[in-house]
DNA sequence: GGGGCCTTGCTAGATTTTTAGCAGCCTGCT
DNA sequence: AGCAGGCTGCTAAAAATCTAGCAAGGCCCC
């Protein structure tokens, strides 16, 4: 779902390709057709082939991934979820931004919200 | 993994437990003997059963699952996942602070960072 | 110690996933 | 039209996972 996911839908081919360490071919259409069939996925003729789509849209599947991690990792907090993404290196953000940062969430959590 | 991740370490009984749709015991537990020997559980003797434990830090397996999630739905760029977060209903943020955050991430994103 | 309970080690069979490969169809090119 | 290449539909077999269940050992309580 990830491959598909990054570019929106994708083909047979582009979901083997997406793959770090992929199955055979005949594992990846199997696996297409399984994930359709459990409509997570819809698929469309595009002359001899299928392009596969999610059924979701993006925004709604990205607030699931990120609201499991929350869950997982940050014990339902969002606001340390975003402070450890503030710290990714590729975030960018300077130390006064960081500071900022925390200054807000310090807010929200000193009221208790 | 994520059963595990949540209390930083489980019983076979306690990853069932922890599931939504659970297969049987005996799946359980050969799939925790994988991750074993794929080495990402520790196993430690408690008695007569075994604790598993992840073998790597909280922090980095955070790290990485919001690392792939930024990948994934946010092209990369972690201040598109803080704005996705902040945005949570969880997250309690009021509307100033929503926009003191998007200022921030403004301010980066116009310094080409 | 003895009994009940829980957990692991192990096994065998059912089920699911993965693999390979062939036939047929569509597309694009000559 | 004719041909090559790419893709799907389908099948059969290999591999992995899931399931159920039994024996053996540790733990706790009487």
């Amino acid at each position: 779902m990830d491959v598909i996911w990054k570019s929106g839908q994708a083909t047979v081919n582009e979901v083997l390709e997406g793959l770090d360490d992929p199955p055979s071919y005949s594992a990846v259409r199997a696996l297409l057709n399984v994930l359709k069939t459990k409509g997570q996925l819809d698929v469309e003729q595009d002359g001899a082939r299928y392009i596969y789509r999610p059924t979701v849209t993006a925004a709604k599947a990205s607030r699931n991934a990120l609201q499991r991690i929350v869950n997982t990792f940050f014990g339902g907090e969002p606001r340390a979820a975003i402070a450890a993404l503030a710290r990714l290196p590729e975030a960018n953000l300077t130390d006064k931004e960081l500071d900022a940062i925390s200054r807000l969430i310090d807010a929200a959590k000193k009221e208790g919200r």
